[in-house]
Formats: C-alpha cells, structure tokens, sequence
RNA sequence: CGGAGCGUAGCUCAGCCUGGCAGAGCACUUGGUUUGGGACCAAGACGUCGCAGGUUCAAAUCCUGUCGCUCCGACCA
C-alpha cells in the first residue's frame, strides 16, 4: 500500500522527495506534484539520499583522535580554516540535543536564558583590567579595527558584557540574586587549534553567571550549578570526573572542573584510591615521603662532577639519594626574575608558582640569562650567590632536609652539605611542587592514581573580581553601597559532542548514546529498486515518523555493505532493515548499533524495542 | 613565538632530487553484469600543480617572496 498521497502543491525548487520515489527507477525523474508528508515532521526525519554530510572512505590526514577522524568520515563536521569548522546536519542535531539537556537543567537551577554579542568593545575589556592580557600577553582573543577606527574584539567569554548589562540593572539587594546565562558561538585564537572540535578557535559554549549579594549567596548558586553541571553529565551518559581546578586568567576563588575521563584528553588529572579527593594536575597538591636526617650538619663544599645534566646520574655520582638533590629553575615573571627550588625528585608546578606571584605570565629564563644571572652553564644554577633582586621560592619539600645538594651557579659544580641558615638564608617556602600518580593523597593515607580528561565544564566562584572593577553595586538594607559577589559556569557545548564520541566508538564508527543522537533509528531498506520492497520500507519509514520516532532512512540505491559501513560509522544507537527477505516474513531486522547481533522482530516490537532503548537513556 | 613539514582531480597520494604532453587508487557520470557487510567489466568527465614574481627555448619540478594547512617545542637546572 503506497503511503496516503493528497494533492499538495510543493512549491520548492528541489524535487519532493516522494516525487523522486515514484519515479524510481527510472533515474531520470521529472518534476511531480504531491504531499510530501515527511514535511509534517520536518524536524524527526531525513531521507538520506537528500542528506548532506556525505561519509569518506579513506580517512582525512591529520587527525591525531578517534573523535576527530570520525566526525570528518561520517560526516558531522567540515573544516574551514585552522581550528574553524561547519556543523553539518548531523552533528548540528546532536549539539541541539546536548543544548536542550543543558537548557532543562539550567533553567532548573534558576538560570534564564538570554544572548549577549560575540561583537565586543574594547571599552569592556580595559575597563575590567583584562585587554592587555587578553590581546597583547596571551593574544587568546581576536581584536581587530572596526571602520570608524575603534577596536573591536570576538568575545572569547563574557564576564565584562554580562556584568555590563546587570550593573544597570541592579541597584538594591532587593535586585539580587541574579543567574543569567546564554548558548553561543565563542571566539578565542589558540595558540595551537587541535582535535577538531576539542581545541577549536570558533566553538559552541554555554556560560552562565551568578550575582549574589554575599558570600552565603555564592555558595548557594555556586552549589546549584554544581549539582546542575552532574545532571548534565549523567544525562549525556559521560564516564567523568569532577575535580578541583585552577581558576586560571578568569580569576577568583573556588573552582571545579568536569573532566570526561579519555586517553586523549589534554588535561591529567589526580584521584585518591581511598576518599573522594579529586584534583586537576595544576591544582592537586600532594604529600611525599619524608626521610630520617643526619644528625649533624656537615661542612658544605662545592663537588666537581663533570658535565652531570640531571639529577639521577648525578646522585648516583654523589652516593646520594636522589631526594637530597635540589633542581633551582630560573624564570621571568613579568619582568621579575625568580628561582624556584624543588627537591630533586619532583617538577615545578608553574601554575602555582605563577599564582602565588601574583598571576603575571611565567616563563622559563632563556639560557643566555641563565648564564648571565649564574655566570655557569644551563645546568648548574643553584640558590647561593644568585645576584640581588632575584626572588628565591622553594617547595616546602626542599625544607627539613640536612645536608642537602643543589647547583653551585659554576659550571660542573654542585655544593652539597648545603643547609638553610648556615649556608644561606631560608627562602620563601610554599607548595610549587608538581603532585604525580603515586603521592600520598594530601587528605588520607591513600594513594594519587592519575587519569587524562577532557575538560567540558568549569565552574567558578569569581568574587568582586569583575563587580569591583566595573562598579556593579548595590545598596544593602542598611543603606551600604556594596560589590555584587559573582560566580560564572562554563560547559563547552561543542566539545562536548567530540567528548561523547571520544568516549563512544568502537574501530567501524560511532555508538552515539540515544539522548544526543542526532536520530534514534537508522532505516535501511535493501534492494529499493524492487516496488514492493520500495512500498514496504516507505510505509516502515512512515509509520515510525507517525510514531514521533527521529528516523534516518537510507533511501539511496547503494550496495547492503556500503549501508550497513555508512550506518555503523554513523553511529545512531538503532538499526532497522528492510529487505524483500524480511519483508516476506512480515518482519523487519532489529540491530541495536552498541551491540552485535541483529534480530527479525515485528515492527510493532522493533518500535517497542527503540522507546525502551530512548527511555532507558533518559531515566538515567 | 621558535623549529620542522606539507600545499598536484572531490578524497588519499605519486611525480619534484636529475626541467621536456598532468598521473594512480577511491569517489563521480553512462551502459552492462551483480545485489545482506564498502562488487565487477567497459566507456567517460574532472586540474590556474596554493598564489605572485624570477631563471630557462621550456617550470608541478630550480630560485625568491607570499598565503594557507599541519606537526613538534619549554620536562632541563
């Protein structure tokens, strides 16, 4: 039975797709007039012989993950520029799924929705202190000259549009609290653009922000957020992790990241095997094992081991643990030249080296100012005899140790025996130490495992940072002019989809979880040049449209092994076909795309089937 | 920013060293045979060799510049 046909004038250019149907096989179809009835469900269905976003065969070069080549194969995606892609249908439908799920819970922790302009001024950004940093010092944000002359920029966030805009609205406590946030394309000019969609310098991110009128205020919105952002990930079906963070160039006090647990991820992140402490790298701090000490201080003397780089050969060299070594790391910060201290047997966390300076730009000292400030080779700098001005940090590891080693700032030259007091004055201790797998955890007995993640969501607490500089107060009841405390919750929409497949993919594709599959059901029907076939697989390919079921229909005259290849890369997490085998049993063939096995069941069981899989993703 | 590599058909690439008609596979078009896991036969269409300049009788090839894309990089004190 050919599906009910009206007659409809279908004043679109392209032929309608049920017109091209009848003409089928012919291949050579003329234009016809009738309903076109998949129009009613505009938004559930797509024929793919109408489809944009063809799959590739061979995989594109240049691609370094899993989620990256199979976007550009299955086509979700299209470069256009450095870190700049199209959102081909399929994946446009995903990211509105993940922002639909974003939206319900936002607005269910009290967050209303508004858009503020990529386009900004510069005004904004002087204002708030960040221009210099943002164009000149880390150059993450595209400025340019508007026609009258004044500079423009691309909002890579917006804590000076939003405080802008709510400064004007809120005058009294009455006015507070406030949580606004938007969906939006964000710009930011990456050093290095990678991973396709996972460092891209055009990106989708939802960003909310908070204003409380105090402290206890933030913890309230703050908290909610948290719990809005655990929401979001259970409902996308991530394996991840929240953990504490730095709060980076953005600025202010508490923050957390959610990390999706991924080999490929660019972050690493810190865990205890024993209690819930969970930490980004940068962030983590760590306890080490601490040694028994001579009981006497020893005279110091400088040890001539010649061309030693390193601190393992050059403890073995001493016939001293390698935790007695001492690696003194010369940087510029922002002008001010520092040496960190670390024991030999761990890194320098610059993070938080950079934090405690105050936040200006760390960098490591060139060799020739190495040499300069030493007057030795890169290798040998050490904290006795650097010249005046130069502001020595240790880790507070570095401390406690008796008759420890460090560089002689001479050329194969190491001092040991060195002891703080004695030998030089105690510098400023602090934790600047890299935490690694394998501390102890800085809560419990417990031990640091270290996974990569993926980071997909970031929620902080800014503080008066943003209200302070640009002058966003309100009168408390008691008449006292006072900054409105703010707090401001990222989610990368865009990179979370790649996040997904990163995480969901076996070597023929995607396995898209049905919440944010861009379509539940991929229907094949084999062999369509058969009419009865053709009848059979358009009224299979209606039905689920009148069952509101989001439907992909390989229409197209292909080979059963280029559909099946198409679908499996494809990815949406069901598949039926249709073939005259099936149909001659009454039957259609059931595949779920996450598992192996197909099975011939009723199409009322195969719809059965498909609302379980859906419904069973949403409960989660 | 520093270092390196690559730009040739829609895609993946060969040709460049040693200058001499622009190539292959896949994809595409047509016809035929096939038809449930990326088939086969035949015929065809597809190019400003990134761009600009230079050298040369002659440039994809050599030289200079430029634009684009990609990779690597502070693990050493």
């Amino acid at each position: 039975m050919r599906s009910p046909i009206v007659k409809y004038l279908d004043a679109t250019p392209l032929f309608g797709s049920l017109a091209r149907i009848n003409c089928w096989p012919e291949r050579r179809p003329s234009v016809q007039i009738h309903l076109r009835l998949d129009r009613h469900y505009w938004n559930l269905t797509m024929r793919q012989s109408r489809h944009v976003g063809k799959t590739l065969r061979e995989v594109p070069k240049d691609t370094q993950t899993a989620a990256h080549a199979l976007m550009l194969r299955a086509g979700y995606i299209r470069q256009l520029s450095a870190g700049v892609y199209t959102y081909l249908p399929l994946l446009h439908r995903t990211l509105n799924k993940i922002s639909q799920i974003v939206r319900e819970e936002m607005a269910a922790a009290g967050s209303e929705e508004l858009l503020m302009p990529a386009l900004q001024s510069q005004e904004l950004w002087v204002e708030s202190g960040r221009w210099e940093r943002y164009t000149a010092v880390d150059g993450i944000m595209f400025a340019f000259k508007d026609r009258r002359g004044s500079t423009a920029c691309l909002g890579p966030t917006h804590e000076e549009v939003v405080t802008d805009i709510l400064r004007q609205e809120i005058k009294s406590y009455k006015d507070l609290p406030r949580n606004v946030f938007q969906i939006q394309t964000k710009f930011r000019d990456e050093i290095r653009p990678r991973f396709g969609l996972m460092r891209a310098r055009e990106f989708i991110m939802k960003d909310a922000y908070s204003f409380d009128p105090d402290e206890a205020g933030l913890e309230a919105a703050y908290e909610a957020m948290r719990l809005a952002y655990h929401r979001i990930c259970r409902r996308i079906g991530f394996q991840y992790r929240a953990v504490e963070a730095d709060s980076g160039a953005i600025g202010g006090s508490g923050s957390q990241e959610f990390m999706v647990l991924a080999d490929t991820g660019e972050d690493v992140i810190l865990f205890c095997d024993r209690c819930d402490f969970a930490a980004n790298q940068e962030q983590a701090s760590s306890r080490l094992e601490e040694f028994p000490q001579d009981a006497e201080m020893r005279p110091m003397e400088a040890a001539l081991g010649e061309g030693l780089i390193g601190v393992e050969p050059l403890a073995k060299f001493l016939e001293i643990p390698v935790w007695k070594t001492t690696k003194t790391l010369l940087y510029d910060s922002g002008g001010q030249m520092v040496a960190v201290m670390v024991r030999g047997d761990c890194d320098v966390n610059e993070v938080k080296v950079a934090n405690h300076l105050g936040g200006a730009p760390l960098r490591l000292a060139a060799p020739e100012r190495i040499r300069e400030m030493t007057g030795a080779e890169v290798g040998y700098a050490g904290p006795i005899g650097l010249p005046a001005g130069v502001r020595i940090l240790a880790d507070r590891y570095v401390d406690g140790r008796v008759n420890f080693e460090c560089g002689a700032n001479r050329t194969n030259y190491h001092n040991i025996n060195v002891n703080f007091g004695r030998d030089l004055p105690r510098p400023e201790f602090g934790d600047f130490k890299l935490a690694r797998q394998g501390d102890q955890c800085p809560r419990c007995a417990g031990r640091l495992q270290a996974a990569r993640g993926i980071e997909v969501g970031h929620i902080f607490k800014l503080g008066t940072k943003y209200s302070e500089a640009m002058s966003c107060r309100y009168l408390d009841a008691q008449g006292q002019s006072r900054p409105v405390i703010m707090g401001c919750y990222g989610i990368g929409v865009s990179r979370m989809a790649a996040a997904c497949i990163e995480q969901n993919h076996d070597d023929r594709g995607i396995i898209w979880p049905p919440q944010i599959a861009p379509y539940h059901v991929h229907l094949i029907g084999l062999n369509l040049e058969d009419p009865v076939v053709r009848e059979g697989a358009e009224s299979i390919y209606q039905r689920l449209q009148q069952e509101r079921i989001e439907v992909l229909f390989d229409d197209r005259p292909l080979r059963a092994g280029e559909k099946f290849s198409d679908a499996d890369l494809i990815g949406l997490p069901a598949r039926i076909t249709v073939s005259k085998r099936t149909l001659e049993k009454g039957q259609v063939e059931f595949k779920r795309r996450a598992e192996g096995q197909a099975v011939q069941v009723g199409l009322d069981e195969a719809i059965e089937r498909i609302r379980q899989m859906c419904a069973a993703s949403t409960d989660s």
